[in-house]
DNA sequence: GCTAGCTTGTTAACCACGTAAACAATTATC
DNA sequence: GATAATTGTTTACGTGGTTAACAAGCTAGC
């Protein structure tokens, strides 16, 4: 096997990957996702919202009245996890924990007026920044981006 | 504003994004990163190689006698954070550290024959497990999804 | 030459994010 | 009514990174 032994200078200006790992998408996805969790952190300020405790809020407002299971579900990620993510979030005023007549071992989430008012201006500043990131793409390309990220997800074992 | 409260079921077979987050790029690209990220790991199995050894390995055997902090640039990760990373390759006995002439402080990273062994042998399975992910996808989606991964990375600041 | 400043690799302490295992309380199943 | 499953929780742990400090070595300016 031939073994080429490239110069690293200015590799990302080619259009055919010159390395193995610009070849992977495993490695394209990580290199683009810290970029897009950086671009977050900034939009979102000192002690704004970490990215998991956005995503929660953000279902809690669309979804009012889920219940802590079904939303580490549809996160993605354990139940356990989850108990952090809310406790911030109570502990901020934004969501509360309320007792579901009938069931008594769950937990329903609603957020309060001014979790909501704090979702829609966080959403915002994400939505913004997301924006000035792909700045240098068309619409088209921003679409078929967001669509063929789905469809990764669209095969989930 | 009109705040809908649809139902979570099924949520992803629709066309257009059901909830705010389905519209946001980091929550697409994290959401794909962890399938992939699971993948790799599936796909090298116990004790195989973590994804950032994987690609540090991967750099050190194509560009043989790079040196730590052009290594840790290229990762776009901290030069302390590449120590343990080296130290793992290197008490595998895949790759080492050898002194440059010229300047003592540098230390020439070089991967041993079986250290290009293991990695073509992990490439493979990586390579593998990608296109089993990807199956769905056509060679021209596949060729997309990566340029446009790429192109996020290219407005870097 | 010599000093002041920079770079390299390293250690140590820390943080974010997640998992796995165990558990009490509650509900469902048969 | 016994057994099993589910919910939320705590605790311990693992991974992947960061920042700050440091010694050693190199470089630039005078």
């Amino acid at each position: 096997m031939a073994r080429r032994q490239a110069s690293l200078q200015r590799a990302q200006d080619d259009d055919a990957p010159v390395g193995d790992l610009e070849g992977l998408l495993g490695y394209n996805l990580k290199r683009a996702y810290v970029i897009l969790r950086n671009d977050f952190r900034d939009a979102l300020g000192e002690d704004g919202f970490a990215p998991r405790v956005f995503s929660a809020l953000s279902l809690i407002v669309q979804y009012p009245d889920i219940t802590q299971s079904e939303l580490a579900r549809v996160l993605g990620i354990e139940r356990s996890g989850l108990v952090a993510i809310v406790d911030d979030l109570e502990a901020r005023r934004l969501v509360q924990r309320k007792p579901v007549p009938g069931d008594r071992r769950v937990q329903a989430l609603a957020p309060t007026a001014a979790g909501i008012a704090a979702y829609d201006t966080a959403r915002a500043a994400v939505q913004a920044h997301e924006a000035a990131r792909l700045s240098n793409f068309t619409k088209a390309e921003q679409e078929t981006l967001m669509q063929l990220l789905r469809k990764i997800r669209a095969v989930e074992d």
